[in-house]
DNA sequence: TATTGTTATACTCTATAACTATA
DNA sequence: TATAGTTATAGAGTATAACAATA
């Protein structure tokens, strides 16, 4: 595969799955960051910066998707007892449901797109994109620690 | 591999993806819309039509993006003979010049991405993204012929 | 002084709707 | 009438900068 094929193909497939991703999550009353933010909490809670240097974005951009989640009751702020300039960011039990329901409609576009290929090269797709998101994991570097509640490995 | 794990490594990898995509054009003085577009063109020129639908967006944005692809010379917009409500946007040599170092620099960027991964395994999500686009563009279905200059198989 | 988060603001990408010109 | 493309406009997502509170 050349170079100019991986770049095409990466850019390619990244546009065309946030569009896909998108469009059903519209399904789930959610927007894309949002659901981001939903997935991210998911392993635990977490101080908005986190959020924020993890996802990639910047913290306005967080504040802007947490509200909405905040005022839907999906999401709590809750100030951090150790470092009172800390909003810890948490899904409360309706956040738990919405993330599901968000999974399920883009899981379902995800497999009817998937369906136009063999079954051996879905699961290349899906095993890529687990490595994908591991190599963006390792390549943040370890400069946050685990979520609290997170038991562990 | 989950429902819940396939949608959130979906929605991760395209909303990473789309990142380092964008933030590695800027070197390349490309918009990520801008490159799909030249993408698209390397395989043949193309009513502006055709490109809008097979790239999923509406005919206005290619608008907007060519428009900055012809204020540098780097896409020509041409009046087909055959049908004078179409215009034929084709690359130029420099276009084609542009397109070699956006090329370039996502794929330095993505390079650097997949060194975080074994060889296999960074080989895996190359092959994966291909993959992807392929049952993209097949869920498109057949809706449009290949595009003129293409030598077909 | 440095950091966390919010607010204010602007820019980019995208879509919808109205318009022009062709068919 | 229907289609191709542009223009005008609006909305979403994002970033930067200024600010308030806390460390």
């Amino acid at each position: 595969m050349s170079r100019t094929e991986r770049s095409a193909d990466a850019v390619r497939a990244a546009a065309r799955l946030a569009k896909v991703a998108g469009t059903a999550l519209v399904e789930a009353d959610l927007t894309l960051p949002q659901y981001r933010v939903l997935v991210f909490l998911d392993a635990g809670e977490r101080p908005a910066s986190h959020v924020a240097a993890l996802l990639g974005v910047a913290p306005s951009t967080v504040t802007a998707a947490v509200d909405g989640l905040v005022a839907r009751g999906l999401v709590e702020r809750r100030a951090d007892p150790a470092d009172r300039r800390k909003v810890v960011l948490a899904l409360t039990t309706a956040g738990r449901g919405a993330l599901r329901r968000g999974d399920d409609v883009v899981a379902a576009r995800l497999d009817r797109l998937l369906g136009f290929l063999e079954v051996d090269e879905a699961e290349t797709v899906l095993v890529g994109l687990a490595h994908l998101n591991r190599a963006m994991e390792r390549s943040l570097a370890e400069r946050f620690g685990p979520p609290a509640g997170d038991p562990g490995p």
